[in-house]
DNA sequence: GTGAAAGCGCTAACAT
DNA sequence: ATGTTAGCGCTTTCAC
């Protein structure tokens, strides 16, 4: 009986009593239907599977954009293939191309590639694309993002009203684009409170904690060392961090890092910061991909969403007194 | 021609001509092959794939965890699914059945069922499938676990060599075996000392940060409190750690958690603990379904990743002087 | 060196 | 209410 199908796909016109033999049948010759092999036939060629790629699943940020993710997709008996993408761009076509080769559903992707336009193909196939935490270049496509430049000029604008005018900028590498837009942000809310960044230190191209800590200890044995620092990045901060309680230092330098940190709140002093909403990224993103499943035409969409500043300390350490530089 | 076929996977007996020009065609028609349909017919029957079952995604633990499991899946051009459990055995059922049906090639899995017995069909289908973190009940396959009760009994031991006697144990649900296991240390390994068990607190049932940080609240309130705590849990440490910084005793009650904490060792005191190595659990298991998938018959393997004590401060806090009940 | 035929496990479209 | 035929995109087998 090929009537099976019908039984195990709740079609209806079928017979109580064939649907109890099938089932029965099912139950011992423990049946799983083979989802791609009905796949390769049915008429909306679903495979009911999503790519997600992100920085690294090892990552508190990624974490948790991918748990938003797999809820969504949860709800729709969608599984999700999660990789990590290493900041390298290989890496990324490479994963791409792993996910397209098992013909997902949609694509919710961090990239570093300088364009994403080979991925041009598989939009116009209708593939669902939606980039996270970086956006597209070179093709456009749905986006969910921290609004980066804002939350740098936050961090900076905070700052400036504890009365700090010389502060550090400590990065992550300009490929990135997130960090040219923090590097941005930070830059820009100078310019806008009239404070010259010429010869504002501006440190890039770390990429994780000891870079960091390497490049604040540097920092501070050069002469005209900063009062303040912003770190643009989650590890940048914790190498700042380090750096500052071996110079002793933590309780006179002001810091305000970008993203946030478990424990941050129970560090003494407690770590500023500007936050991201991952979780409600992911949600975002998922959403995205499966409106455009459901047919959702609208041109493609750049949502943002909001970054907050939580002071816990050490955002508000002021300048040494009496030698204000304003 | 149906030669594609050939070039596509780099099989010999094709004409340096012809795989140009299938290659010619592949790139403009931007042909990526569709490996769920070889599968269907292919000899291994094999998918490339691997279900990756941890606790929770968003979980630094699991992300170390899948991240090795990753890099091992990367190697073999083998994609993974990764699904969250959250301890919920619904969850764990219909994580596996959806990978089943996918027909991964293997299963990496934590689990919370009672027993794993439902498994056993597939394991006699021949799918490999190694545990983490939690060793299976009702049935017999690899796992890769830490040792739990002797981690915990490390823990317990440094308290008492540090002259506590009177030491809590603050856990999670005993349906975790993992929790059941760390208590068995931590009473195990009092016994062994010769500290009457009885009436010391043990308190369980602790799932989350908050839920600790309440009865860590309450323990103190209450009368006779302990002067050293074991906590069997990240969050449940993470909710301690909040609960005597509240109570302004994080300096005079000794603290050891179970399992790592990020940014633990720049609190003050820094936080003493029994660190897991989850990067190498991922990384074995990650080693044994391959090694089963290439043909390994030996018997099921139980894989015991040790555990090693960070000594921070927290844990070396002496009890109050003159008063030791010893 | 190339191709034609059959079939993997399923579902679509039609019978009956 | 049930079955039949064809075909999804590929690989296998075997013929040329």
């Amino acid at each position: 009986m090929k009537t099976v199908s019908r039984v195990i796909n709740g079609e209806p016109n079928v017979s109580a009593a064939t649907i109890a033999k099938v089932n029965a049948a099912a139950r011992t010759l423990d049946y799983q239907p083979d989802v791609h092999a009905g796949n390769l036939r049915r008429a909306d060629g679903r495979t009911r599977t999503l790519g997600l790629l992100v920085g690294s699943v090892d990552n508190p940020f990624a974490g948790a954009v991918h748990r938003a993710v797999e809820d969504a997709a949860l709800a729709r008996g969608v599984a999700v293939f999660a990789s990590s993408l290493d900041d390298d761009p290989t890496r990324e076509q490479e994963a791409v191309s792993a996910f397209l080769r098992r013909r997902v559903d949609g694509l919710i992707l961090t990239t570093v590639t300088e364009s994403q336009d080979y991925l041009a193909p598989e939009l116009r196939r209708g593939t669902p694309v939606v980039f996270v935490d970086r956006e597209p270049a070179g093709i456009t496509s749905d986006s969910v993002v921290s609004d980066n430049a804002e939350g740098a000029a936050l961090a900076t604008r905070h700052l400036l009203e504890h009365g700090h005018r010389r502060v550090a900028y400590l990065g992550d590498r300009p490929v990135i684009q997130t960090a040219r837009e923090r590097r941005r942000g930070f830059l820009e809310e100078l310019g806008r409170a009239g404070v010259a960044t010429r010869d504002l230190p501006v440190i890039e191209g770390l990429h994780d904690a000891e870079s960091a800590r390497t490049a604040t200890l540097a920092l501070f044995d050069a002469p005209n060392p900063p009062t303040a620092v912003f770190s643009s990045q989650n590890l940048v901060s914790l190498g700042v961090i380090h750096a500052l309680r071996e110079l002793g230092r933590h309780r006179e330098i002001a810091l305000v890092g970008f993203d946030d940190l478990p424990l941050a709140d129970l560090l003494d002093p407690g770590i500023t910061v500007v936050a991201q909403d991952p979780q409600q990224i992911g949600r975002i993103a998922a959403e995205r991909v499966f409106a455009r499943l459901d047919g959702d035409t609208s041109p493609a969409a750049r949502t943002i969403v909001p970054t907050r500043l939580i002071e816990r300390g050490s955002g508000e350490i002021a300048p040494p007194t009496g030698r204000l530089i304003a």
